[in-house]
DNA sequence: CTGGGCAGGATTGTTTGACAATTTCGTCTA
DNA sequence: TAGACGAAATTGTCAAACAATCCTGCCCAG
């Protein structure tokens, strides 16, 4: 059943199914070969996942955040990513927390990466610190709130200057935690999901949903 | 469907479906009038939740939380409620903001408050926080993060002097937050939710689930 | 005895088909 | 042209069924 999840959520990614999109049960259903009922569930999850919002008895659209619900899902990011990040530090001593911060860690800049390459590392490091962590519940809560690309049309609109600045933050990141220094992480990634939230929200108004 | 989900965590709160049982969909469904479909998604929503625990091709469990668990979880509300606090705190001027405050606000201590009403203020106090932090999905999280009193078999282990003292702690960050201070609030906050978890921590391990 | 299969029952995961409730939309009327 | 009305589309829910999976107690070999 979870494979339905994936399905749907790929067919958004891919931009087979746009955002804004009404989902109409039937079709998407039979196009994905499941019953009405298996894909119902699938749509609920995705409902508390964010990517998809229900209305009662109008049923589910591809969802869109607007400038502000961006906004605030960053600043939410920025406490919880903050204090996985402190937490990391405080537990690097672990069995191989080390090793495996570091083939997480930004893989020392063989050139320019392509976007999609930076999406998949950036989204590694982010969720490998929180499985440091040692909380469970926060490394889930973490994933959850992953602000999936497509329910903010950002294709195309982050330059390479977007991703050097990232890639320099996630090192400050790193290094504070290999540092065994949980303040200095937790202060490190507040400010780069800060920086990072007000790039965004500098971005013409096409690519937010409101 | 909404109503199914109530339904079920009324009979949960009652102890009518103790912690720990397994939750028989087929039975379950019969009880309540409602057919297994409509039952399933009800539990996938309780299960997202938190109230309930789904295991794949095993069913549901009522959930009960280890020590750890509660730990993690404190951790992470102290966090959430701390930057909702914050934010209350900036933004107190807005419109009824004060008002709605004062009104959810520990009602001048008319003698000592049963549990069941101190459950009842504490939870309207923290909710209340959390709407006027102006984050709606901030506070939808801490809505979701409360831990359910059932989820620790609490039931009779808290005396009067974790009341008093929880109230004394609800005094100060309502104060901060009147004063406009989001740092002092938001240390409040904190101070408040890291010292019920340390109380809470220290009940026999009867109360958990491990 | 004791531990390893093994059948049968119980339960979940999923499908199909159906129908009532609700929303949506085009058409017709005042 | 605005609003009423009815038909079509869609969601919400149900019942019955069956395969897949898990659980349990029993039997047999060591």
């Amino acid at each position: 059943m979870n494979y339905i999840v994936n399905d749907v959520q790929e067919a958004i990614r891919s931009g087979r199914l746009a955002l804004g999109q009404r989902l109409i049960e039937a079709d998407l259903a039979r196009e994905l070969g499941v019953s009405r009922g298996s894909l119902r569930e699938a749509l609920n999850r995705l409902s508390t996942a964010g990517l998809v919002e229900i209305v009662p008895n109008r049923g589910a659209v591809v969802r869109r955040l607007s400038r502000k619900e961006v906004a605030d899902r960053y600043q939410i990011r920025a406490r919880l990513e903050g204090l996985a990040a402190a937490l990391a530090a405080e537990r690097l001593h672990e069995a191989d927390h080390r090793d495996r911060l570091l083939s997480a860690a930004p893989p020392a800049s063989s050139g320019a990466p392509s976007v999609e390459e930076y999406r998949r590392d950036n989204y590694r490091l982010h969720e490998t610190i929180a499985d440091l962590s040692g909380n469970p519940q926060l490394a889930a809560l973490i994933r959850q709130l992953w602000l999936p690309a497509h329910m903010v049309e950002l294709r195309g609109s982050l330059d390479t200057g977007f991703h050097r600045e990232s890639a320099e933050d996630h090192r400050r990141i790193v290094d504070a935690i290999l540092a065994q220094d949980p303040t200095a992480a937790d202060a490190a990634m507040r400010t780069h999901l800060e920086a990072r939230c007000q790039v965004i929200l500098s971005l013409p108004s096409r690519v937010f949903g409101e």
